[in-house]
RNA sequence: GAUCUGUUCGUCUAACGGUUAAGGACACAAGAUUUUCAUUCUUGAAACAAGAGUUCGAUUCUCUUACAGAUUACCA
């Protein structure tokens, strides 16, 4: 057996990837590749009730996008398959009904309400939420209380049941954390999780344990809500496949929101996203926008989840994809969530997008452009455009903002701005500025020294003329320098600009 | 309620138990640059949750308290 480090993620296919989603991807990603290892995708599809069609193919498309395309998974192969649980159903059931054989686990056959009935029942001001533990499991229905006959005639009549795991009243469970240290949990106040539901569907905790093994695991990376069922597993592992076999466990931060926790749900509320990219629920037809569309970089995304939580104890913030590999390491990865901030996030995006070429941008910006209904672009023109407004563009649909007049003349003007203190010694000032323009020569520098001698000829100070050029052109007050502007515009466009707006006046 | 996990500027964080006025970044404020807007540059304000203990010495180790979060489903 090969000691090569194979991690894995598994996601529930019931909606958008969140943050904390693709942070924990990121982390398995990032240490298999750096242990030259493998990532695997599985998918935990076994509660059949929440499952949301288009799910599945979104979570690939999410890893696609952000570039952390794992080694196995359903659509890219590999020697353990199946990777979707509810296609390994009958392996599951051959561990559960063993575990019962051991004395480990055991029939449960209480109905939903008969559990209501005891939650109910045993419910006291100490303890709102009792569980089905030791304390109570002898006063259940299950093949504890049941004679062997009694299970077997159940059993045999196919009543629905359970298989429950039984938890040791008094006893310590620990096991070491590569992020938290050694935790140990006293198993008397962890219930009898259910293994295998009446359907014949795992749980989760069964499910993990299986499959890690059979995929041969060697690191189990997790979100730290998954802290307090650490007990089960580690018990689980040691019946089933014994405890030296066990995966290594990190359990990481949380993410959190504003005010708390970042939930799924109410992903619109915080003004920023909170998915890697859009989802559309198919129930409610209600989208929800993603990082992508929102105008991030697939690397300053990653670059600034991968902060979150750790560092490298440098003051290095930007890291390609490349460079955290090298340098990530999960014994740095903080063990107190992080709350995300949304300007910082930008930031990164800017920095990513100063950074990142031309020639690099250009599919992207090219493409968000034409989606804005931008048409006649020219590839030599877009290269010279992204060069000049790339420093001023903090997120990729920014480009659309400093850049459609570049495409498109002006339909509305700032004319506030204007107007105040227009009068006929400017207007013949930018007639006389575009007969010029026809013989100039066509640079930056020209166009500016003329416009400025012309304005010392004609005496008026030539900043009061650059905004009335700049709305001529643009038709507001943005974008970069505006003979640079005109300088793209080129000749023809300009001259047209100025009359056009002249006769508006 | 119980269990577990946390707690350094507003936020993300750095600091072999001993060079630190506790460092950096985002955000914020002021100024410079830009005769638009943004960028950029300079400067500034801003933190070790509280208490006890261990130690020659504690932001760093231990305990207690406070606060926060997670979990407490036939969901993951």
């Amino acid at each position: 057996m090969s000691n090569k480090v194979r991690v894995r993620f598994a996601p529930s296919p019931t909606g958008g990837l969140h943050l904390g989603g693709v942070r924990t991807v990121l982390y398995n990603y990032l240490f298999a590749k750096k242990h030259g290892g493998d990532f695997i995708l599985r998918i935990e599809d076994t509660d059949q009730s929440r499952y949301v069609p288009g799910a599945e193919e979104y979570i690939f498309n999410c890893l696609k996008w952000t570039g952390l395309e794992p080694d196995e998974s359903p659509v890219h192969g590999g020697n353990y398959g199946p990777y979707r649980q509810s296609e390994r159903k009958e392996t599951y059931r051959q561990y559960a009904e063993q575990l019962v054989k051991d004395g480990h686990a055991y029939y449960a056959f209480d109905t939903p309400e008969e559990l209501e009935k005891m939650r109910h029942d045993f419910k006291t001001e100490q303890n709102p939420s009792p569980q089905y533990d030791h304390t109570i499991r002898m006063k259940m229905r299950n093949s504890l209380t049941l004679s062997k006959d009694e299970t077997q005639k159940l059993l045999d009549a196919g009543t629905k049941h359970v298989i429950r795991i039984k938890l040791p009243e008094h006893e310590t469970v620990s096991f070491t954390d590569m992020i938290r240290g050694e935790v140990s949990f006293d198993t008397s106040v962890v219930d009898d999780k259910v293994l295998l539901k009446a359907d014949g569907m795992p749980t989760y905790h069964l499910a993990v344990v299986v499959d890690d093994h059979l995929m041969k695991i060697s690191h189990a990376f997790r979100g730290e809500e998954w802290l307090p069922s650490a007990p089960v597993h580690i018990l689980l592992w040691k019946y089933l496949f014994g405890i030296e076999n066990m995966p290594q466990w990190a359990h990481l931060p949380l993410i959190l929101g504003p005010n708390g926790k970042l939930s799924k749900r109410d992903g619109a509320k915080y003004g920023f996203p909170v998915f890697a990219m859009s989802w559309t629920d198919p129930k409610t037809n209600e989208l929800t926008e993603g990082f992508r569309e929102k105008g991030f970089l697939p690397e300053a995304f990653i670059n600034l989840l991968a902060l979150l939580g750790w560092n490298d104890g440098t003051e290095q913030e930007i890291f390609s994809k490349e460079e955290l590999i090298e340098k990530f390491s999960m014994e740095r990865v903080h063990s107190g969530g992080a709350k995300f901030d949304y300007e910082k996030a930008k930031w990164f995006n800017h920095e990513w997008i100063k950074r990142t070429s031309v020639d690099n941008l250009q599919l992207a910006v090219g493409s968000l452009l034409i989606e804005r209904g931008v048409t006649g672009i020219e590839n030599t023109t877009l290269e010279k455009v992204i060069a000049l407004i790339k420093e001023r563009c903090t997120l990729l649909t920014d480009f659309y903002d400093q850049s459609h007049f570049f495409f498109k003349a002006p339909e509305q003007f700032d004319l506030d701005a204007v107007k105040p203190k227009w009068n006929d010694d400017k207007k013949n000032f930018f007639l006389a500025y575009a007969g010029k323009l026809n013989q100039a020569e066509w640079n930056t520098i020209a166009l500016e020294n003329d416009f400025k001698t012309l304005a010392t000829e004609k005496n008026i100070k030539p900043g009061e003329l650059q905004l009335p050029f700049r709305i001529m052109l643009v038709g507001g007050k943005f974008g970069p320098p505006v003979f640079n502007i005109a300088e793209l515009l080129g000749k023809e466009e300009t001259i047209k600009r100025i009359n056009s707006f002249l006769s508006l006046l």
